[in-house]
DNA sequence: GATGAATGAGTCTTCATTCAT
DNA sequence: CATGAATGAAGACTCATTCAT
C-alpha cells in the first residue's frame, strides 16, 4: 500500500506537537502509578479531557504509545549521562559522574522507574528495552574497560564489573531514592563508595 | 457475613493439592511467558485440558492466584536461603552463602523473576511484593551488623549495604545467568568478589 | 500453540448446536435485511436476548459466522440440486431439474441471495463465494457436455452456455420470484423455455 | 429551511469539476476494490493526497458519494447503449447492439461491476440502483415487444424475456469478461447467439 | 477552497466470573 | 469436583463528520 492512514510520521503543527508530548507525559504518569494494563486509552482522554480520536490521532495503538515513551526515556537518561561525563578523561571518575547522573534523572523522572520495570516483563515491550540497556551497557563497559588498561580498575571481566555497577546504582535508586526517598546526591555518594570499594573496612 | 467461603480455605484432598499445584506451576509459567495481563484464565485451564470451573474451585480469583504464587515463590527462596546458611557463623560468609542460594534457586526457577519484575509495578501486587523483599531485606541487614561490629564490614549505614548487595545479586543473577546463561555458581563467584572488593585493584 | 482458545471447533452439547443454528439463521436475516456492515454483533445478539459473549463462544468473529452462513447456504442449494436430479439419464432434464430445484430453493431462502450477492463484492468473503459457485458450475458444465455428446444441445463452449443457464437462472429467481413475487415453479417453466429456445419463435 | 446548502449544488469553477470527477473515480475504484464500508473516507483522502475539508467541500457524506458514483454509472451505460442502438429499426437488431454495447461498457469500466452488484444488497442503496435499472429494463421491453408485434420474437411475456436477456449479459459479462478475460465482443457473439437460439442445435 | 485537528458514538472483541447441569 | 455455557462490563480502536485557522 502507498499511502497509509497511520498516525505515524505524521507532520504536525506546533500545537500538533504539544499535544503530542502532552499525552505522553500524562501517559506515563498514569502507567507509572496504575501499570500499563490497568490503564486505559479511555482513562487517558478524559484525564486530559479530549476526545478519544485525539489519542489515534497522535499515535496507532496504546502500545506504540507505551514504546514512544520508553524510546524518549532512554533516550533522555542518555543524554543526561553523556552531558555529566562530556569530556572527563578518567574512566573512574566517568564511572561515577554516569552514575551520579542516572540516580539525579530518576529522582526527577521518579514514574519512568517503573515503566522500565513492567517493560521488561512483558514480551513485546522487552526488545525494545533491552536496545537501550544495551546501549547504556556498552557505555559502562567501554569505561571498565579503559579502567583496566590504566589500571585503575581490577582485571575482571569487565561485563560483570558493568552489570555491577548497573545492578548497585538501580537498586539503590529505587529502593533508597525513589521509596525511602533520600536525596539523590548521598545516595549517589554510597553507591559510588561501595562500587569502588567494597565491603571491606 | 460471617463465613464468607473463600475457595482458598477450602480443604483438600491429596489429588485436590496435586491440582492447585499443577495450576499454580502452569500459570506461573504462562505469567512468565506472556506476562499477567496477556494471560487468561481461559488460556489456563484449555492449556491443562480442564473446565473452567476448576479454576475457581481452587482459586477465588486470578488475582488470588497470582498472589499465591508469589507467596509461594518467596518463601521457598528464603528456606533455600536459610538452608544454605545453617549454623555458619561467619556473617561475610553468611552473607556469601546467601547470594549463592538465590543465584542458584534463579537459575531453577527462572521464570519466576519476571513475576517478581512484574509485582513491583502494580499497586495491588506491590505491598504482597514488598512484604517478602522487607523479610529478605532484613536478613541481609541483620548479617551486615554482625560484620561491622565484629570488624569484618566497612561502618556503613547496613541498609545501604544490604540494597548494595541485592543489587548486585539481581543483576547479575538476571544478566548472567537467565539472559546469557551463564552457569549461577561462576556468577555467583564474580558477584561475591566484586560485593567484598568493589572495583578496585 | 498446542491449544487455542478460539470458538473454532469446541465440542458442543445438544443445546450448544441449537444456539449455534440459531445465531446463524437469526444473523443470516439481518445480513439480508440491512447488510452485512450495517448489522452489529450488538444488534444480532441483543435480538435473541442473549449476551454479547455467547456470540464469541460460538464463532470467532463476525467475518467467522458470515463465511459459516454462506459455506452452509451452499451445500444447502447443492444438496436440493443432487436430490431433485436424482438418477435422471437425461441431460436436459437433468440442467431443467437443476434450475427448478435452485428456484424452488431460492424462493423458500430468500434471504440468502443478498449474502450471496454481497460476499461478491468483497474481497475476504468473494473466494468462498468463488468456490461454491465454482461446483455448481462444474455441476452444469457436465451436463451441457452430455447433452453435446448425445447431440441434444449445440456443439459450443460448454461454459458458456452454463453461465448463460445460471444468468437466466438467478435473475429471473431475484427479479420474478423474489421482488415480484411471483410463484418459483411459474418462473421455472418459463426460464427453461428461454434456455431451451431462447427468443426465436 | 428554505435554503439547505447541500454540498452537491454548490456552483463550481472548471478546477472544481476536476476535481470532484477525481475523487468521484478514485472513489470508485477503492470501493471496487475493497467495498464501500471497509473504505473510509481518510483513505480516500490520503490516496488524493488532499485534506479531508476537500471531501466535504464537494460531497456532504459518504453515502452521497456513492449514489453520485451509481447514478453516474447508469447514465453513462444508457447513453453509450443509446448510442449504439441509435436509429435501428429492427428490434432484434437493437437488442442484439444494447448487449453488445453493455459488454464493451462493463470492459471498460469494470470496476462499477461491484458496485452494482453491491448497491443490491443495502437498502439504502437498493432504491437508487432499482431506479436506473427499471430504466434499462424498459428500454428492452420496448425492443422485445416490438419483436412479438412483428413476429420476430416469441410471443411470450415480454418481462421475462427482457429479464432472461439482462441475466445472460450481465453473467457473461461478469464471468467471461471481468473474471475470465475474454474479449467483450466474443462474450457478445455468444451472448447473442444464445438469446436467440437457446440450447438448442 | 483547503488543512490539520478534534469529536464521540459506535464497532468488534476479550475476559474474569458465575451458574445450571 | 467438573464441565460447557452464559454474562456483560470494559477495552482498544475506527470513522463519518465538523471546525478553527
Amino acid at each position: 500500500m502507498l499511502f497509509t492512514v497511520r498516525a505515524v510520521n505524521r507532520r504536525l503543527t506546533q500545537r500538533g506537537r504539544e499535544r503530542r508530548q502532552q499525552l505522553m507525559a500524562y501517559a506515563a504518569a498514569r502507567f507509572a502509578e496504575n501499570g500499563y494494563h490497568p490503564t486505559s486509552v479511555a482513562e487517558i482522554v478524559v484525564g486530559l479531557g479530549v476526545g478519544k480520536g485525539v489519542f489515534y490521532w497522535y499515535f496507532s495503538s496504546k502500545e506504540e504509545l507505551f514504546l514512544e515513551i520508553l524510546r524518549e526515556a532512554q533516550q533522555d537518561v542518555r543524554r543526561r549521562q553523556q552531558q555529566a561525563i562530556a569530556d572527563e578523561p578518567d574512566p573512574v571518575r566517568r564511572l561515577e559522574l554516569g552514575m551520579r547522573a542516572s540516580m539525579a534523572w530518576f529522582e526527577e523522572r521518579r514514574d519512568l522507574f517503573n515503566l522500565f520495570q513492567f517493560a521488561a516483563t512483558e514480551e513485546r515491550f522487552a526488545p525494545a528495552l533491552r536496545r537501550g540497556q544495551d546501549v547504556a551497557l556498552a557505555d559502562v563497559v567501554r569505561h571498565v574497560k579503559e579502567g583496566i588498561v590504566e589500571g585503575s580498575i581490577r582485571d575482571v571481566d569487565p561485563l560483570v564489573l558493568a552489570h555491577a555497577i548497573l545492578g548497585v546504582t538501580n537498586q539503590l535508586a529505587r529502593e533508597l531514592i525513589l521509596h525511602k526517598g533520600d536525596p539523590a546526591t548521598e545516595v549517589a555518594d554510597a553507591a559510588v563508595a561501595f562500587c569502588l570499594d567494597g565491603l571491606k573496612p
